[in-house]
DNA sequence: AAGTGGTCTAGACCACGTG
DNA sequence: ACGTGGTCTAGACCACTTG
Protein backbone atom coordinates (compact mmCIF):
# COMPACT_ATOMS: atom_id res chain seq x y z
CA UNK A 1 0.00 0.00 0.00
CA UNK A 2 1.23 3.51 -0.93
CA UNK A 3 2.41 6.08 1.99
CA UNK A 4 -0.18 8.19 1.38
CA UNK A 5 -2.99 5.87 1.24
CA UNK A 6 -1.55 4.14 4.35
CA UNK A 7 -1.40 7.68 6.27
CA UNK A 8 -4.72 8.49 4.90
CA UNK A 9 -6.34 5.36 6.80
CA UNK A 10 -4.46 6.01 9.43
CA UNK A 11 -5.86 9.50 10.26
CA UNK A 12 -9.40 8.08 9.27
CA UNK A 13 -9.17 5.43 11.69
CA UNK A 14 -7.51 7.80 14.09
CA UNK A 15 -10.92 9.96 13.99
CA UNK A 16 -12.97 6.86 14.11
CA UNK A 17 -11.44 5.47 17.10
CA UNK A 18 -11.49 8.79 19.07
CA UNK A 19 -15.34 9.35 18.05
CA UNK A 20 -14.01 12.87 16.90
CA UNK A 21 -16.95 14.91 15.73
CA UNK A 22 -17.49 17.81 13.12
CA UNK A 23 -14.74 20.78 13.45
CA UNK A 24 -12.27 18.76 15.69
CA UNK A 25 -8.94 19.79 14.98
CA UNK A 26 -6.55 17.90 14.09
CA UNK A 27 -2.83 17.76 14.44
CA UNK A 28 -0.89 20.20 12.30
CA UNK A 29 0.88 19.91 9.32
CA UNK A 30 4.43 19.65 11.44
CA UNK A 31 3.06 17.55 13.72
CA UNK A 32 1.55 14.88 11.27
CA UNK A 33 5.31 14.81 8.96
CA UNK A 34 7.15 14.39 12.14
CA UNK A 35 4.73 11.73 13.32
CA UNK A 36 4.51 9.78 9.98
CA UNK A 37 8.36 10.36 9.11
CA UNK A 38 7.27 11.56 5.36
CA UNK A 39 7.55 14.82 3.60
CA UNK A 40 4.92 17.94 3.48
CA UNK A 41 4.04 16.75 0.01
CA UNK A 42 3.22 13.27 1.03
CA UNK A 43 1.31 13.91 4.31
CA UNK A 44 -1.15 17.05 1.71
CA UNK A 45 -2.08 14.06 -0.99
CA UNK A 46 -3.22 11.78 2.57
CA UNK A 47 -5.32 14.95 3.35
CA UNK A 48 -6.48 16.17 -0.25
CA UNK A 49 -7.51 12.31 -0.50
CA UNK A 50 -9.31 12.69 3.00
CA UNK A 51 -11.05 15.61 1.80
CA UNK A 52 -12.38 14.40 -1.55
CA UNK A 53 -13.73 11.48 0.92
CA UNK A 54 -15.38 13.99 2.88
CA UNK A 55 -13.85 13.15 6.03
CA UNK A 56 -11.65 16.22 6.73
CA UNK A 57 -11.46 20.22 5.68
CA UNK A 58 -8.37 21.68 5.80
CA UNK A 59 -8.88 25.56 6.18
CA UNK A 60 -5.13 27.77 5.02
CA UNK A 61 -3.82 29.91 8.35
CA UNK A 62 -6.23 28.13 10.59
CA UNK A 63 -5.92 23.91 10.77
CA UNK A 64 -6.90 20.95 9.53
CA UNK A 65 -10.76 20.06 11.06
CA UNK A 66 -12.80 16.62 11.08
CA UNK A 67 -16.30 16.54 8.79
CA UNK A 68 -19.40 14.56 9.73
CA UNK A 69 -22.69 15.54 8.85
CA UNK A 70 -24.92 14.12 11.64
CA UNK A 71 -27.82 12.11 10.01
CA UNK A 72 -27.93 8.42 10.05
CA UNK A 73 -29.46 5.81 8.11
CA UNK A 74 -28.58 7.56 4.38
CA UNK A 75 -27.18 5.54 2.34
CA UNK A 76 -24.09 7.26 0.34
CA UNK A 77 -24.34 7.75 -3.81
CA UNK A 78 -20.51 8.22 -3.60
CA UNK A 79 -19.18 5.29 -1.71
CA UNK A 80 -19.16 3.56 -5.20
CA UNK A 81 -21.67 0.47 -5.17
CA UNK A 82 -21.76 -1.82 -1.41
CA UNK A 83 -24.38 0.13 0.08
CA UNK A 84 -22.65 0.93 3.48
CA UNK A 85 -25.71 2.73 5.01
CA UNK A 86 -24.12 4.86 7.16
CA UNK A 87 -22.47 3.46 10.18
CA UNK A 88 -23.68 -0.07 9.36
CA UNK A 89 -26.30 -1.99 11.74
CA UNK A 90 -28.24 -2.65 8.43
CA UNK A 91 -28.80 -6.36 7.07
CA UNK A 92 -28.61 -6.52 2.93
CA UNK A 93 -29.51 -9.49 1.88
CA UNK A 94 -30.80 -10.37 -2.13
CA UNK A 95 -33.06 -12.41 -3.77
CA UNK A 96 -32.20 -13.28 -7.96
CA UNK A 97 -35.14 -13.13 -9.99
CA UNK A 98 -33.59 -13.77 -13.47
CA UNK A 99 -29.78 -14.03 -14.11
CA UNK A 100 -28.49 -15.27 -17.64
CA UNK A 101 -26.21 -14.71 -20.77
CA UNK A 102 -28.10 -12.44 -23.59
CA UNK A 103 -27.74 -9.77 -25.59
CA UNK A 104 -28.41 -6.40 -24.66
CA UNK A 105 -31.08 -4.22 -24.53
CA UNK A 106 -30.49 -0.78 -27.28
CA UNK A 107 -30.54 1.02 -24.08
CA UNK A 108 -27.57 -0.91 -22.74
CA UNK A 109 -25.59 -1.60 -25.54
CA UNK A 110 -25.67 2.43 -26.16
CA UNK A 111 -24.29 2.65 -22.59
CA UNK A 112 -22.24 -0.17 -22.63
CA UNK A 113 -20.88 1.20 -25.84
CA UNK A 114 -20.99 -2.50 -27.68
CA UNK A 115 -22.63 -3.82 -30.18
CA UNK A 116 -26.48 -5.63 -30.10
CA UNK A 117 -24.58 -8.69 -31.29
CA UNK A 118 -22.41 -8.73 -28.08
CA UNK A 119 -22.95 -11.21 -25.16
CA UNK A 120 -23.59 -9.34 -21.36
CA UNK A 121 -24.62 -11.60 -18.19
CA UNK A 122 -28.11 -10.05 -17.23
CA UNK A 123 -28.72 -9.98 -13.56
CA UNK A 124 -32.42 -9.37 -11.69
CA UNK A 125 -32.76 -9.20 -8.19
CA UNK A 126 -34.63 -7.87 -5.59
CA UNK A 127 -32.56 -6.50 -2.73
CA UNK A 128 -33.77 -6.31 1.05
CA UNK A 129 -32.48 -4.01 3.93
CA UNK A 130 -33.42 -5.41 7.44
CA UNK A 131 -36.48 -7.79 5.89
CA UNK A 132 -37.60 -4.83 4.09
CA UNK A 133 -37.37 -4.79 0.37
CA UNK A 134 -34.79 -1.71 -0.69
CA UNK A 135 -35.11 -2.15 -4.43
CA UNK A 136 -34.93 -3.72 -7.37
CA UNK A 137 -32.39 -3.96 -9.60
CA UNK A 138 -31.30 -4.89 -13.12
CA UNK A 139 -27.79 -5.53 -14.35
CA UNK A 140 -26.02 -5.83 -17.40
CA UNK A 141 -22.19 -6.67 -17.85
CA UNK A 142 -20.16 -6.88 -20.39
CA UNK A 143 -19.18 -10.62 -21.26
CA UNK A 144 -16.27 -9.24 -23.06
CA UNK A 145 -14.99 -7.71 -19.66
CA UNK A 146 -16.65 -9.45 -17.14
CA UNK A 147 -15.46 -12.65 -18.27
CA UNK A 148 -17.74 -15.23 -15.96
CA UNK A 149 -20.63 -14.69 -13.47
CA UNK A 150 -22.51 -17.50 -11.41
CA UNK A 151 -25.79 -18.00 -9.25
CA UNK A 152 -23.48 -18.07 -5.95
CA UNK A 153 -21.07 -14.75 -6.63
CA UNK A 154 -24.21 -12.85 -7.94
CA UNK A 155 -26.34 -13.45 -4.87
CA UNK A 156 -23.28 -11.69 -2.53
CA UNK A 157 -20.86 -9.34 -3.54
CA UNK A 158 -20.81 -8.66 -7.39
CA UNK A 159 -17.76 -5.61 -6.99
CA UNK A 160 -16.21 -8.00 -4.73
CA UNK A 161 -15.58 -10.59 -7.06
CA UNK A 162 -14.51 -8.18 -10.03
CA UNK A 163 -11.84 -6.71 -7.51
CA UNK A 164 -10.42 -9.52 -6.61
CA UNK A 165 -11.53 -12.99 -8.48
CA UNK A 166 -11.10 -11.27 -11.88
CA UNK A 167 -8.24 -8.78 -10.66
CA UNK A 168 -10.09 -5.63 -12.34
CA UNK A 169 -10.18 -2.22 -11.29
CA UNK A 170 -13.17 -0.38 -10.82
CA UNK A 171 -12.64 3.58 -11.70
CA UNK A 172 -15.68 6.41 -11.99
CA UNK A 173 -19.53 5.79 -12.77
CA UNK A 174 -21.76 8.12 -13.96
CA UNK A 175 -24.95 8.08 -12.00
CA UNK A 176 -28.20 9.24 -13.18
CA UNK A 177 -31.14 10.15 -11.26
CA UNK A 178 -35.22 10.66 -10.98
CA UNK A 179 -38.31 10.42 -9.01
CA UNK A 180 -41.21 8.72 -11.03
CA UNK A 181 -43.92 6.18 -10.38
CA UNK A 182 -44.27 2.56 -10.15
CA UNK A 183 -45.16 0.06 -12.85
CA UNK A 184 -47.51 -2.75 -11.85
CA UNK A 185 -44.13 -5.24 -12.15
CA UNK A 186 -41.82 -2.85 -9.99
CA UNK A 187 -44.84 -2.18 -7.37
CA UNK A 188 -44.91 -6.19 -7.48
CA UNK A 189 -41.50 -6.57 -6.71
CA UNK A 190 -41.36 -4.07 -3.85
CA UNK A 191 -44.50 -4.81 -2.29
CA UNK A 192 -45.99 -1.73 -3.28
CA UNK A 193 -48.75 0.03 -5.02
CA UNK A 194 -49.19 0.50 -8.77
CA UNK A 195 -48.29 4.24 -9.13
CA UNK A 196 -46.61 4.83 -5.64
CA UNK A 197 -43.26 7.30 -6.09
CA UNK A 198 -39.98 5.65 -6.79
CA UNK A 199 -36.60 6.48 -6.47
CA UNK A 200 -35.13 5.71 -9.52
CA UNK A 201 -31.00 5.50 -10.41
CA UNK A 202 -28.86 4.83 -13.52
CA UNK A 203 -25.52 3.92 -13.11
CA UNK A 204 -23.10 3.12 -15.47
CA UNK A 205 -19.65 1.71 -13.53
CA UNK A 206 -15.69 1.94 -15.82
CA UNK A 207 -12.85 0.80 -15.02
CA UNK A 208 -9.83 2.28 -14.46
CA UNK A 209 -8.95 2.46 -18.01
CA UNK A 210 -12.08 4.21 -19.25
CA UNK A 211 -14.15 0.92 -20.39
CA UNK A 212 -17.59 0.69 -19.29
CA UNK A 213 -18.62 -3.05 -17.89
CA UNK A 214 -21.82 -2.52 -16.02
CA UNK A 215 -24.95 -0.19 -16.70
CA UNK A 216 -27.74 -0.76 -13.94
CA UNK A 217 -31.38 0.33 -13.67
CA UNK A 218 -31.99 0.14 -10.09
CA UNK A 219 -35.98 1.58 -8.56
CA UNK A 220 -35.84 2.16 -4.81
CA UNK A 221 -38.27 1.61 -2.40
CA UNK A 222 -39.00 5.30 -1.41
CA UNK A 223 -40.08 4.64 2.03
CA UNK A 224 -36.80 2.93 2.83
CA UNK A 225 -34.61 5.26 0.98
CA UNK A 226 -32.68 8.21 1.92
CA UNK A 227 -29.43 9.26 0.20
CA UNK A 228 -26.34 11.31 0.78
CA UNK A 229 -23.49 12.99 -1.09
CA UNK A 230 -20.88 15.33 0.27
CA UNK A 231 -19.81 17.97 -2.23
CA UNK A 232 -16.93 19.59 -2.46
CA UNK A 233 -16.68 23.24 -3.06
CA UNK A 234 -17.67 24.90 -6.37
CA UNK A 235 -15.66 22.90 -8.37
CA UNK B 1 -5.13 32.78 -10.60
CA UNK B 2 -3.14 29.83 -9.79
CA UNK B 3 -0.76 28.55 -12.48
CA UNK B 4 -2.52 25.03 -11.87
CA UNK B 5 -6.23 26.14 -12.03
CA UNK B 6 -5.32 28.37 -15.08
CA UNK B 7 -3.95 25.47 -16.83
CA UNK B 8 -6.86 23.08 -15.64
CA UNK B 9 -9.41 25.74 -17.33
CA UNK B 10 -7.33 26.22 -20.37
CA UNK B 11 -7.42 22.02 -21.00
CA UNK B 12 -11.19 22.38 -20.42
CA UNK B 13 -11.62 25.53 -22.64
CA UNK B 14 -9.42 23.04 -25.42
CA UNK B 15 -11.50 20.35 -24.78
CA UNK B 16 -14.20 22.18 -25.21
CA UNK B 17 -13.62 24.45 -28.14
CA UNK B 18 -11.99 21.21 -30.49
CA UNK B 19 -15.83 19.33 -29.10
CA UNK B 20 -13.61 16.14 -27.80
CA UNK B 21 -15.17 13.14 -26.87
CA UNK B 22 -15.17 10.81 -23.73
CA UNK B 23 -11.76 8.34 -24.61
CA UNK B 24 -10.18 11.15 -26.87
CA UNK B 25 -6.52 11.36 -26.04
CA UNK B 26 -5.02 14.36 -24.75
CA UNK B 27 -1.07 15.53 -25.06
CA UNK B 28 1.05 13.46 -22.41
CA UNK B 29 2.43 15.11 -19.46
CA UNK B 30 5.66 16.18 -20.84
CA UNK B 31 4.29 17.77 -23.78
CA UNK B 32 2.31 19.40 -21.24
CA UNK B 33 4.67 20.60 -19.13
CA UNK B 34 6.43 22.17 -21.86
CA UNK B 35 3.72 23.40 -23.42
CA UNK B 36 2.83 25.37 -20.20
CA UNK B 37 6.22 25.62 -19.00
CA UNK B 38 5.70 24.40 -15.56
CA UNK B 39 7.29 21.24 -13.61
CA UNK B 40 5.77 18.18 -13.99
CA UNK B 41 3.85 18.44 -10.19
CA UNK B 42 1.88 21.60 -11.93
CA UNK B 43 0.60 19.94 -14.11
CA UNK B 44 -0.42 16.70 -12.41
CA UNK B 45 -2.29 19.03 -10.03
CA UNK B 46 -4.20 20.49 -12.96
CA UNK B 47 -5.21 17.10 -14.00
CA UNK B 48 -6.60 15.82 -10.32
CA UNK B 49 -8.40 18.81 -10.52
CA UNK B 50 -9.44 18.20 -13.61
CA UNK B 51 -10.18 14.33 -12.68
CA UNK B 52 -12.03 15.11 -9.50
CA UNK B 53 -14.83 17.71 -12.01
CA UNK B 54 -15.09 14.59 -13.87
CA UNK B 55 -13.70 16.13 -17.31
CA UNK B 56 -10.93 13.45 -17.86
CA UNK B 57 -9.49 10.01 -16.30
CA UNK B 58 -5.81 9.35 -15.94
CA UNK B 59 -4.66 6.13 -16.67
CA UNK B 60 -1.31 5.10 -15.99
CA UNK B 61 0.85 3.41 -18.45
CA UNK B 62 -1.30 4.79 -21.29
CA UNK B 63 -2.15 8.54 -21.28
CA UNK B 64 -5.05 11.09 -20.26
CA UNK B 65 -8.32 10.75 -21.98
CA UNK B 66 -11.53 12.81 -22.42
CA UNK B 67 -14.35 11.82 -19.97
CA UNK B 68 -18.00 12.86 -21.29
CA UNK B 69 -21.06 11.55 -20.32
CA UNK B 70 -23.46 11.40 -23.74
CA UNK B 71 -26.37 12.67 -22.12
CA UNK B 72 -28.40 16.15 -22.08
CA UNK B 73 -30.58 17.74 -20.10
CA UNK B 74 -29.63 16.62 -16.68
CA UNK B 75 -29.21 18.63 -13.51
CA UNK B 76 -25.57 18.03 -12.18
CA UNK B 77 -25.93 17.61 -8.01
CA UNK B 78 -22.14 18.23 -7.90
CA UNK B 79 -21.14 21.43 -9.49
CA UNK B 80 -22.63 23.43 -6.48
CA UNK B 81 -25.80 25.20 -6.94
CA UNK B 82 -26.65 27.35 -9.63
CA UNK B 83 -28.14 24.67 -11.66
CA UNK B 84 -26.57 24.63 -15.09
CA UNK B 85 -28.39 22.01 -16.79
CA UNK B 86 -26.24 20.27 -18.63
CA UNK B 87 -24.89 22.70 -21.47
CA UNK B 88 -26.96 25.83 -20.78
CA UNK B 89 -29.91 26.72 -23.56
CA UNK B 90 -32.02 26.40 -20.48
CA UNK B 91 -33.79 29.42 -19.14
CA UNK B 92 -34.43 29.53 -15.26
CA UNK B 93 -36.22 32.38 -13.84
CA UNK B 94 -37.94 32.59 -10.37
CA UNK B 95 -40.61 33.42 -8.31
CA UNK B 96 -40.10 35.24 -4.92
CA UNK B 97 -43.14 33.53 -2.54
CA UNK B 98 -41.58 35.03 1.09
CA UNK B 99 -38.84 36.82 1.87
CA UNK B 100 -37.85 38.04 5.97
CA UNK B 101 -35.75 37.51 8.22
CA UNK B 102 -37.02 35.13 11.34
CA UNK B 103 -36.21 33.36 13.89
CA UNK B 104 -35.06 29.87 12.32
CA UNK B 105 -37.07 26.57 13.42
CA UNK B 106 -35.84 24.01 15.28
CA UNK B 107 -34.92 21.85 12.40
CA UNK B 108 -33.16 25.02 10.89
CA UNK B 109 -31.39 25.73 13.75
CA UNK B 110 -29.84 22.45 14.15
CA UNK B 111 -28.36 22.18 10.60
CA UNK B 112 -26.77 25.67 10.73
CA UNK B 113 -25.79 24.94 13.97
CA UNK B 114 -27.16 28.06 15.86
CA UNK B 115 -29.79 28.75 18.40
CA UNK B 116 -33.35 29.63 17.46
CA UNK B 117 -33.07 32.95 18.70
CA UNK B 118 -30.69 34.27 15.86
CA UNK B 119 -32.12 35.58 13.30
CA UNK B 120 -31.70 34.15 9.92
CA UNK B 121 -32.84 35.28 6.35
CA UNK B 122 -35.88 33.25 5.28
CA UNK B 123 -36.98 32.72 1.47
CA UNK B 124 -39.60 30.96 -0.23
CA UNK B 125 -39.60 31.26 -4.01
CA UNK B 126 -40.55 28.71 -6.91
CA UNK B 127 -37.77 28.03 -9.78
CA UNK B 128 -39.09 28.08 -13.16
CA UNK B 129 -37.16 26.35 -16.25
CA UNK B 130 -38.36 27.23 -19.86
CA UNK B 131 -41.49 28.31 -18.27
CA UNK B 132 -42.33 25.25 -16.75
CA UNK B 133 -42.53 24.65 -12.87
CA UNK B 134 -39.07 23.28 -11.68
CA UNK B 135 -39.13 22.98 -8.07
CA UNK B 136 -40.31 25.17 -4.72
CA UNK B 137 -37.25 26.21 -2.94
CA UNK B 138 -37.47 27.10 1.18
CA UNK B 139 -34.01 28.70 2.35
CA UNK B 140 -32.36 29.41 5.25
CA UNK B 141 -29.44 31.68 5.63
CA UNK B 142 -27.44 32.71 8.69
CA UNK B 143 -27.69 36.44 9.21
CA UNK B 144 -24.58 36.84 10.73
CA UNK B 145 -22.85 35.69 7.82
CA UNK B 146 -25.21 36.78 4.84
CA UNK B 147 -25.57 39.42 7.08
CA UNK B 148 -27.81 41.53 4.13
CA UNK B 149 -30.05 40.43 1.48
CA UNK B 150 -33.32 41.78 -0.62
CA UNK B 151 -35.40 41.11 -2.98
CA UNK B 152 -33.18 42.34 -5.79
CA UNK B 153 -30.36 40.16 -5.07
CA UNK B 154 -32.83 37.04 -3.80
CA UNK B 155 -34.36 36.98 -7.09
CA UNK B 156 -30.97 36.43 -9.27
CA UNK B 157 -28.12 34.68 -8.07
CA UNK B 158 -27.81 34.70 -4.41
CA UNK B 159 -24.59 32.47 -4.55
CA UNK B 160 -22.95 35.07 -6.93
CA UNK B 161 -23.67 37.96 -4.43
CA UNK B 162 -22.52 36.07 -1.58
CA UNK B 163 -19.18 35.21 -3.24
CA UNK B 164 -18.72 38.58 -4.94
CA UNK B 165 -21.13 41.25 -2.92
CA UNK B 166 -20.33 39.76 0.18
CA UNK B 167 -16.61 37.92 -0.46
CA UNK B 168 -17.05 34.92 1.12
CA UNK B 169 -15.72 31.94 0.24
CA UNK B 170 -18.23 28.78 -0.66
CA UNK B 171 -17.17 25.55 0.44
CA UNK B 172 -18.30 22.18 1.06
CA UNK B 173 -21.95 21.15 1.70
CA UNK B 174 -24.04 18.16 2.32
CA UNK B 175 -26.80 17.05 0.36
CA UNK B 176 -30.13 14.66 1.30
CA UNK B 177 -32.07 13.21 -1.27
CA UNK B 178 -35.12 11.01 -1.10
CA UNK B 179 -38.30 10.98 -2.77
CA UNK B 180 -42.12 11.29 -1.38
CA UNK B 181 -45.43 12.30 -2.56
CA UNK B 182 -46.15 15.98 -3.03
CA UNK B 183 -48.55 17.62 -0.40
CA UNK B 184 -51.52 19.83 -1.04
CA UNK B 185 -49.51 22.76 -0.79
CA UNK B 186 -46.48 21.81 -3.04
CA UNK B 187 -48.54 20.48 -5.34
CA UNK B 188 -50.16 23.60 -5.74
CA UNK B 189 -47.13 25.97 -6.64
CA UNK B 190 -46.06 23.25 -8.80
CA UNK B 191 -48.80 22.83 -10.25
CA UNK B 192 -49.68 19.58 -9.99
CA UNK B 193 -51.13 17.04 -8.42
CA UNK B 194 -51.33 15.97 -4.34
CA UNK B 195 -50.32 12.96 -3.96
CA UNK B 196 -47.64 13.14 -7.32
CA UNK B 197 -44.24 12.09 -6.66
CA UNK B 198 -41.66 14.46 -6.01
CA UNK B 199 -38.21 14.06 -5.90
CA UNK B 200 -37.17 16.51 -2.77
CA UNK B 201 -33.24 16.99 -1.80
CA UNK B 202 -31.81 18.76 1.38
CA UNK B 203 -28.45 20.97 1.10
CA UNK B 204 -26.51 22.54 3.78
CA UNK B 205 -23.80 24.52 2.41
CA UNK B 206 -20.57 25.79 4.40
CA UNK B 207 -17.60 28.27 3.74
CA UNK B 208 -14.52 27.33 3.55
CA UNK B 209 -14.16 27.23 7.20
CA UNK B 210 -16.80 24.58 7.80
CA UNK B 211 -18.67 27.17 9.12
CA UNK B 212 -22.73 26.30 7.36
CA UNK B 213 -24.61 29.46 6.19
CA UNK B 214 -27.25 28.19 4.20
CA UNK B 215 -29.81 25.50 4.65
CA UNK B 216 -32.25 24.99 1.89
CA UNK B 217 -35.49 22.48 1.59
CA UNK B 218 -36.31 21.80 -1.86
CA UNK B 219 -39.04 20.15 -3.65
CA UNK B 220 -39.01 19.23 -7.61
CA UNK B 221 -41.00 19.15 -9.98
CA UNK B 222 -40.68 15.12 -11.21
CA UNK B 223 -41.37 15.71 -14.32
CA UNK B 224 -38.67 18.15 -14.95
CA UNK B 225 -35.88 17.25 -13.22
CA UNK B 226 -33.33 14.62 -13.83
CA UNK B 227 -29.84 14.58 -11.98
CA UNK B 228 -26.56 13.46 -12.37
CA UNK B 229 -23.38 12.91 -10.64
CA UNK B 230 -19.79 12.12 -12.03
CA UNK B 231 -18.05 9.53 -9.20
CA UNK B 232 -14.95 9.08 -9.07
CA UNK B 233 -13.26 5.43 -8.09
CA UNK B 234 -14.04 3.31 -4.90
CA UNK B 235 -13.01 6.03 -2.58
C1' DA C 1 4.12 38.72 14.14
C1' DA C 2 3.54 34.07 14.38
C1' DG C 3 1.23 30.06 12.96
C1' DT C 4 -0.67 27.25 9.45
C1' DG C 5 -1.94 25.47 5.06
C1' DG C 6 -1.01 26.02 -0.23
C1' DT C 7 1.84 26.39 -4.40
C1' DC C 8 5.66 25.30 -7.13
C1' DT C 9 10.09 23.40 -8.42
C1' DA C 10 13.66 19.77 -10.03
C1' DG C 11 14.69 15.47 -9.91
C1' DA C 12 14.93 10.43 -8.55
C1' DC C 13 12.62 6.37 -8.82
C1' DC C 14 8.45 3.32 -9.35
C1' DA C 15 4.47 0.77 -11.66
C1' DC C 16 1.47 -0.09 -15.16
C1' DG C 17 0.31 -0.86 -20.44
C1' DT C 18 1.32 -1.49 -25.00
C1' DG C 19 3.57 -3.24 -28.78
C1' DA D 1 11.89 -2.31 -23.94
C1' DC D 2 9.78 1.76 -23.93
C1' DG D 3 6.41 5.10 -23.02
C1' DT D 4 3.43 7.01 -19.75
C1' DG D 5 1.47 8.32 -15.48
C1' DG D 6 2.27 8.05 -10.13
C1' DT D 7 4.88 8.63 -5.85
C1' DC D 8 7.98 10.85 -2.94
C1' DT D 9 11.47 14.13 -1.44
C1' DA D 10 13.57 18.70 0.31
C1' DG D 11 13.14 23.10 0.21
C1' DA D 12 11.80 27.96 -1.16
C1' DC D 13 8.27 31.04 -1.05
C1' DC D 14 3.31 32.55 -0.73
C1' DA D 15 -1.44 33.59 1.42
C1' DC D 16 -4.69 33.39 4.79
C1' DT D 17 -6.10 33.47 10.01
C1' DT D 18 -5.50 34.41 14.54
C1' DG D 19 -4.00 36.63 18.66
Amino acid sequence: MLKYQQIASDIERYIEENALQQGDKLPVLEALMARFEVSKSTITKSLDLLEKKGVVYQVRGSGIFVRRHKRKGYISLLSNQGFKKDLEGFQITSKIIEFDVRKPTQEAADNLNISQEEDVYYVKRVRYINGQTLCLEESYYSKSIITFLNKEIVSESIFDYIREGLGLNVGFSDIYLQAGRLNEEEAGYLGLEKGFPKFYVETLFHLTNGQPFDFSKVTYNFEQSQFFIQANGPL
